[in-house]
RNA sequence: GGCCCCAUCGACUAGUGGUUAGGUCACCACCCUUUCAAGGUGGCAGCACGGGUUCGAAUCCCGUUGGGGUCACCA
């Protein structure tokens, strides 16, 4: 075992889409393989035919990918512990069935399911756990069903179950690599299905069997596994192989702390793609959650190299976390404050391109769309955005014509002698050679000043006409972004059109 | 209910016997300022409780309480 290569997998089943919390799960098993310089695999788990989704698996992968998350091994890639679908492998958990029914440990069973319930319904209302009977645990096994009895089931083609038999009274003790020692008695564990009727093995049995065949060294997977370990932990003994290494990661939790799930807001990955974050910001956030570096830092920006550099099981803390997007929002303008200007650009192109096809627009637009004047808008913007599609929705005049005129705004600045300045003051801004924000905002004081009046009661109204909004970046350094001939023609269409005020 | 896990500001967390219990988000105030942001400064706010162990406990032990997970032919 020492010195072995690492192996850690993420083993989602293909039922919808990748959750936040999968994508923690996967991520911490990346970054612990990264960091070992070891291999990370994706295998699906697909035994449960009824519920698998059209296209989830491609959904999760593409998901994880798009985070950055890239397999050494997974049924897109191959590799050579394959197939990596688990209902490609169906002959292998029926061998190892038979193994364990042969060593008896493990024994047929063909209660129905409608017998199944009744027993359970019985031992609640005696206040009993429920459990299985062990009804078709066989007298040689210890328990009371004649093997004669099981033959003739056999005969008649009856539907059966395969369960484990679990030993009485011993206890299960593992060593979790997040919360220590843990200890279980059998006494509390059911003899678990192995195989189902319809020759599927259960995902215990499965699971078991993929993690050592495929041999991975580290199990990292949440925490709403642990109470199922005794039961892996017995299997691992009834073949006589050597558990690897278990990581119990902290429940992603509700606001209310409640295990985190849909109807208390989002918990698709692909409902924050869709919402406009980013891979770096939602990376980062989600690695946050449960896992610090520690000893003093106060970084809180990783970017994903760093997380695989500094990633460690040890500092992976024990309460679940709950999923508060106030930091997620803050992260994400981090991260549009520091991306370089050329990344944005290009990311936002093709929803400008979408969005001109749309809607008219007057201002030239091979300028509009030119990575020169993106550059400008991205440089005036990134710092009052929260997200990148913002830069064309949040910041549309840069774009568009204002459609309406902010009311509170006009309310608040169109004065009744505001009509008669602006006209004015285009007149001389027609006759500015530059028209640059220094420029500009010379022009905008010398004209104020031996007026007596103050820069303010002009520069608000003209960024209503020019904006529509009463808020944005630097008046001065937006006019110059939007150009004279833009500037005046929304002075002169913003007076017609808001008039004299109220 | 049985079993298992967990417990530091509202949230994410640092802290591994001696700290004025630190940082980040959010919130509040002030500064900067043409607006909105960004930024700066400051502030609010926490060791669930009770017993031990110890000269000394957020830190170690036990218990209580609270929260969560899990008890399928789902994963």
């Amino acid at each position: 075992m020492a010195g072995q290569r690492v192996r850690t997998r993420f083993a989602p089943s293909p039922t919808g889409y990748l959750h936040v919390g999968g994508l923690r799960t996967a991520l911490y098993n990346y970054l612990f393989a990264k960091k070992m310089n070891g291999d990370f695999v994706i295998r699906i788990e697909d035994t449960d035919q009824s519920r698998r989704v059209e296209d989830a698996e491609k959904n999760l992968i593409s998901s994880l990918e798009w985070a950055g998350i890239v397999a050494d091994e997974s049924p897109v890639r191959g590799g050579n512990y394959g197939p990596y679908v688990q209902s490609q492998r169906l002959s292998i958990y029926r061998d190892y069935c038979m193994q364990l029914l042969e060593e008896r440990n493990a024994y047929y069973c063909f209660s129905t399911a409608e017998e199944l319930e009744e027993n359970r319904q019985l031992q609640l209302k005696q206040g009993l756990q429920p459990k299985y009977n062990r009804k078709w645990l066989p007298e040689e096994m210890g328990g009371n069903m004649p093997s004669s009895e099981v033959r003739k089931k056999m005969e008649e083609g009856a539907p059966y179950v395969v369960r484990m038999k679990v030993p009485d009274y011993v206890s299960v003790w593992f060593e979790d690599l997040i919360r220590g020692p843990i200890e279980f008695d059998s006494a509390t564990i059911d003899d678990q299905v192995l195989m189902k009727s319809d020759g599927f093995p259960t995902y215990h049995f499965a699971s078991v069997i993929d993690d050592h065949l495929m041999e991975f060294t580290h199990i990292i997977r949440g925490e709403e596994w642990l109470p199922s370990m005794p039961k892996h932990l017995l299997l691992y003994e009834f073949f006589g192989w050597e558990p690897p290494k278990f990581a119990h990661l902290p429940l992603l939790l509700n606001a209310d702390r409640s295990k985190l799930s849909k109807r208390q807001g989002d918990v698709a990955v692909e409902d924050y793609i869709r919402k406009g974050f980013s891979s770096e910001a939602i990376v980062n956030f989600v690695a946050l959650l449960g896992w610090n570096e520690g000893e003093g830092s106060e970084q809180e920006v990783f970017s994903m190299n760093e997380l695989i550099q500094k990633f460690s099981l040890e500092r992976v803390g024990r309460a679940g976390a709950v999923f508060n997007v106030e930091k997620l929002n803050w992260l994400e303008k981090q991260y549009i404050k520091t991306r370089p200007v050329a990344q944005i650009v290009s990311n936002i192109k093709p929803l400008l391109l979408e969005e001109l096809k749309g809607r008219p627009f007057e201002m030239p637009e091979p300028l509009i769309t030119s990575d020169a004047y993106l550059g400008k808008v991205v440089d005036l913007m990134r710092e009052r955005v929260n997200y990148e599609h913002e830069f064309v929705t949040f910041s549309s005049y840069f774009f568009f014509e204002p459609e309406s005129y902010e009311p509170e705004a006009v309310q608040k600045r169109w004065t009744s002698e505001i009509p008669a300045l602006l006209q004015e003051f285009a007149t001389v801004l027609e006759s500015c050679g530059e028209f640059t924000a220094e420029s500009i905002e010379e022009a905008l004081k010398a004209f104020v000043v031996p007026k007596g009046l103050k820069p303010a009661l002009l520069i608000h109204p003209l960024r209503i006409v020019a904006s529509g909004v009463s808020f944005g970046p630097s008046l001065y350094h937006m006019l110059e972004v939007l150009g004279k001939e833009t500037v005046l023609r929304r002075i002169v269409r913003g007076i017609d059109r808001i008039g004299q005020g109220s």
